[in-house]
DNA sequence: CATAGATCCTGTATGC
DNA sequence: TGCATACAGGATCTAT
């Protein structure tokens, strides 16, 4: 499932192929994957040819492509989402359409073309207005209310310290909470909190300021780590997010381990349902109640 | 406002 | 074999 590390991996694969490039032609394929386009699929399609893309942009698991302003044109861009499933492959105009292929963008210089692919439909395009960032940068409308992530050189852990603290609820549930800090999925949620020794199910207003300062570090490792690995494994051409093969080869300690050893003390991984989905950890490193 | 839970979707895996 | 069910889960919406 594409988070932070993998949805800039593909960033990194749009602002080599396609930045700098200008749109000539967009299909539409499935209604779904512009549902968050509030004017509908043929006003999407038909705003995009003719403008040039000027860059490739990410803030947690949000990418948008900023367009070039003209004299006919304000500040907008086309915003994407991968949701669970979703990936944007750079791939030649005659290679044959795979499965899943909700939406298609051509480029003016015939070269390579951009297919948005989701099997379970939860990604989306959009054509948004960019709007400021209280900080001398832009980003599109509906990503103006998602936390800065780990990575981005303005974050301020010490403001998220004290958010986090600042909630009731479990903390990992707060650490999925886009608007605390983005990036961070139900896998990275899970190997953070293997490596602090926390329990999931732990009220983020009873850890210290230290405890969450350290997981915060470690929410950081493990993505920058993940970054390290998803940089090596894609081809050139090929923008991609690949959730089966690619990543899975992840050193994960936690996440999908249920029944093999903790690599900490042996004690066989536990799975429990949390949030409509899984979480894994260890029993006897994170203890709910914390020992006295 | 904060919080918790339901909901969207479809291919794959599992159970009877 | 075939059908039904569970599962994967990010973001948003609704209810309290």
């Amino acid at each position: 499932m594409p988070e932070l590390p993998e949805v800039e991996v593909v960033r990194r694969g749009l602002d080599r192929w396609v930045r700098g490039r200008t749109i000539c032609a967009v299909e539409v394929l499935h209604p779904r994957a512009t549902r968050r386009h509030e004017p509908g699929p043929a006003d999407f399609s038909s705003r995009l040819p003719g403008r040039p893309i000027a860059a490739a942009s990410r803030r947690g698991k949000y990418l948008w492509l900023p367009l070039a302003p003209d004299a006919k044109h304000p500040d907008e861009a086309l915003l994407g989402h991968l949701g669970m499933s979703g990936q944007l492959l750079v791939l030649p105009a005659e290679a044959p359409d795979g499965p899943h292929l909700r939406a298609r963008i051509r480029f003016d210089d015939d070269g390579p073309e951009l297919r948005f692919v989701d099997q379970r439909t939860f990604g989306g395009l959009s054509l948004d207005p960019l709007v400021e960032d209280g900080a001398g940068g832009h980003l599109p409308l509906p990503v103006a209310h998602i936390a800065r992530d780990p990575l981005d050189p303005l974050f301020d852990d010490e403001e998220f310290v004290t958010r986090v603290r600042a909630r009731s609820s479990e903390i990992k549930r707060v650490l999925l909470d886009q608007t605390v800090c983005s990036g961070i999925g139900n896998i990275y949620a899970d190997e953070s909190l293997w490596r602090s020794r926390l329990h999931g199910g732990r009220p983020a207003d009873r850890l210290g300021r230290p405890r969450v300062h350290e997981l915060l570090g470690h929410v950081r490792d493990v993505m920058i780590e993940a970054l390290a690995q998803g940089g090596t494994s894609f081809d050139d051409l090929y923008v991609n997010v690949n959730g089966e093969s690619g990543y899975f080869d992840r050193s994960l300690a936690a996440y999908g381990q249920e029944g093999r050893p903790c690599g900490r003390c042996g004690t066989p991984i536990r799975r429990i349902a949390f949030m409509n989905r899984s979480s894994f950890f260890c029993p006897r490193c994170q203890r709910r109640s914390p020992a006295r």
